[in-house]
DNA sequence: CAAATCAGTTTTGATTCGATACTATTGGCC
DNA sequence: GGCCAATAGTATCGAATCAAAACTGATTTG
């Protein structure tokens, strides 16, 4: 964990980004998409209810939301997205996709094939979390690491938040209100 | 390194992907650059001298050259880059950072900082080239895994496409003829 | 030496982008 | 209740991106 490594494990991580960008790049121009669609299909087939709206998927993006609220207009336009007003919040839209915009995260996920060893994996996910604390960002994190999160019993979650019953699948989504525990 | 696997790695890399993105867009906007600007001076301070211009960069970064050759365009007028047409072949120019370019790239290495442990580094690796093999990308890799590099003595590097000889720090840098070896 | 290929630029029109201003809803606070 | 700040989202603006296609020149191939 001694800088000098840093700088060499910085090095991976630039590339392997760099190369995914490429492909997902390519795939959108294929699909007839800009790169910033994709990643809002992309984003939009892994957060939870909670996160679903123009201000979460610019948090997480890191762009304006008003480029993401002209980049949705054009996404509904299209018919690969749909918006439904909150019922208790009217200010608040939630977004879904529709099958339209699922299919292409599906062939999204298709095309690029990534492969990699099993002890990969909790290495990700530790280097991840640490680049999120490193640069003081919040949230965007599965309920299963999440300190909000309860179990009552088995296959049974409840969020400390919102005090709302969360089903077994929707615990693996991310969610901007994600704190480490 | 089954099916299975393959998909929650897919998942982490997508995640790590998408995060690594919003931090280099957050840069990209505070440095008053566009998220391309960042992407191309990035790729100029790790690519080699066969690899340094306006279609290598098209290459890497998955976009057309038409695309690329604009930003450069603005990116020269800025004073971030420089151009010098080859001596040989006068269609090809090489592309290089000035000092204020070379300074932005530094800022950004600062600004991302990635920690991960030692045991990550050869897994990276070794994801990478991975990925670049399924999806049938060649090239982008560093003369030390490249088939091409001959070592005639310590610390000397020939290439063994150019026949010409490779500095140390040279070796290190990525090249768009790259094939592993 | 002509044709094909290659490196790079230019042009075009749709779209993104950040910045700013704006509407509408909500929440606090006296 | 009523006022004001905060929040979610949209609209508008000008500069810049984007892919596609047409276009120079230079080089290679046949």
């Amino acid at each position: 964990m001694g800088d000098t490594n840093a700088n060499a494990v910085s090095q991976w991580v630039e590339r392997l980004s760099a190369l995914h960008r490429s492909l997902m790049r390519k795939f959108a121009t294929e699909e007839g998409l800009q790169f910033v669609h994709v990643e809002i299909l992309q984003y939009l087939s892994i957060c939870n209810r909670y996160s679903d709206t123009t201000q979460a998927i610019s948090d997480y993006l890191g762009q304006t939301k008003g480029s993401i609220s002209q980049s949705l207009g054009l996404l509904e336009e299209k018919g690969l997205i749909k918006r439904v007003q909150d019922k208790i919040d009217k200010r608040v839209f939630h977004l879904s996709l529709l099958s339209k915009g699922a299919s292409v995260t599906k062939r999204l996920l298709e095309s690029i094939h990534l492969d990699g060893s099993e002890k990969l994996e909790p290495q990700l996910k530790n280097l991840l979390t640490s680049i999120q604390k490193k640069n003081g960002l919040k949230g965007f994190g599965t309920c299963l690491s999440c300190r909000f999160n309860q179990s009552p019993g088995k296959n049974s979650f409840v969020c400390g938040l919102t005090k709302e019953k969360l089903s077994v699948d929707e615990v693996k989504k991310i969610c901007k209100e994600h704190e480490a525990s």
